[in-house]
DNA sequence: CCCTAGTCGAGAATGATTATCATTTCAATT
DNA sequence: AATTGAAATGATAATCATTCTCGACTAGGG
């Protein structure tokens, strides 16, 4: 019934209750998350998933293509759950906020990047970083404002 | 009076016997090398940098701006020389080459892409995945030549 | 030559990820 | 509802890259 429980099944995953409960939660968060930071969070409380099923969980999905890494700070991999289509990212350095950018404009300067040079293009990949507007708001108003 | 001594002294870091040999390896490689394996192929045959040194340098030179790092496989980091300045990457998946591509014509689109959503623009990163004229003439000619 | 900050190195410690394997659950079927 | 083989789970041990510790060492200025 569940929209994630669907998608999981989807993928030829079983929607077993673990691994709704972790695709939830990526879901939820919205932004790249480490399996750690997941199991933590799904146990804080109630009894939750393992945490080899977490990580198993989200390496299944980015494999399903539905997910995608990120690397996070130090050598740690974080998933977000994203469209599979070809996209690319912009990622607010303040909040960790991960937008999509579903078009690519950047395919033709690839190509010739590529051609240029002798290769056969097989793909390509790009980010985009900043401050998102709510985080470049808040910098800005603390010069300002000085809002208690 | 070593190319690679004076450019590790212009960095700030004194150009020790063990950073010197650090630092010419990853030159010689010329492509992204973890720091276990350049710590292995240091030490094979003659005495080298301990392991900790290896890795104090390759981090040294990545905050100095004189290396990229590159995510490698698993969740282990590779090192690679690069020039200080700003640009891409075009990455051959055959043999692990890595050409830079010193142009910049992605940069409007991500300034782009950025303000059409309420980004501040701080930066942008991009690579080019492909096979080189070699890997991909190797890919052909296995087809036809057969070649011993 | 002596001093001091910067370096080194060997090995212990850390911490994320992966493997193991007995047990449990799924879901299709009877 | 009971059966069943395959897939999934979880507690824990094992791996393995990376970082830390700390005593010894070095370079270069005074």
């Amino acid at each position: 019934m569940n929209e994630i429980a669907s998608m999981l099944a989807e993928a030829g995953l079983r929607p077993t209750r673990q691994r709704t409960a972790v695709a939830e939660a990526l879901a939820r968060s919205g932004r790249p998350v480490t399996a750690q930071a997941l199991h933590a969070r799904l146990t804080r409380s109630r009894p939750g998933p393992g945490l080899a099923t977490v990580y198993r969980t989200v390496q299944a999905l980015a494999e399903a293509g539905l997910a995608r890494t990120f690397p996070a700070g130090d050598g740690e991999l974080a998933y977000k759950l994203c469209d599979p289509g070809h996209h690319h990212h912009l990622i607010c350095e303040g909040c960790g906020l991960v937008i999509e950018i579903p078009s690519c404009e950047v395919e033709p300067w690839a190509a010739r990047a590529a051609r240029r040079r002798g290769f056969a293009l097989s793909s390509h990949q790009a980010e985009v970083f900043g401050l998102c507007a709510d985080c470049s708001g808040q910098a800005r108003g603390r010069r300002s404002a000085a809002r208690a």
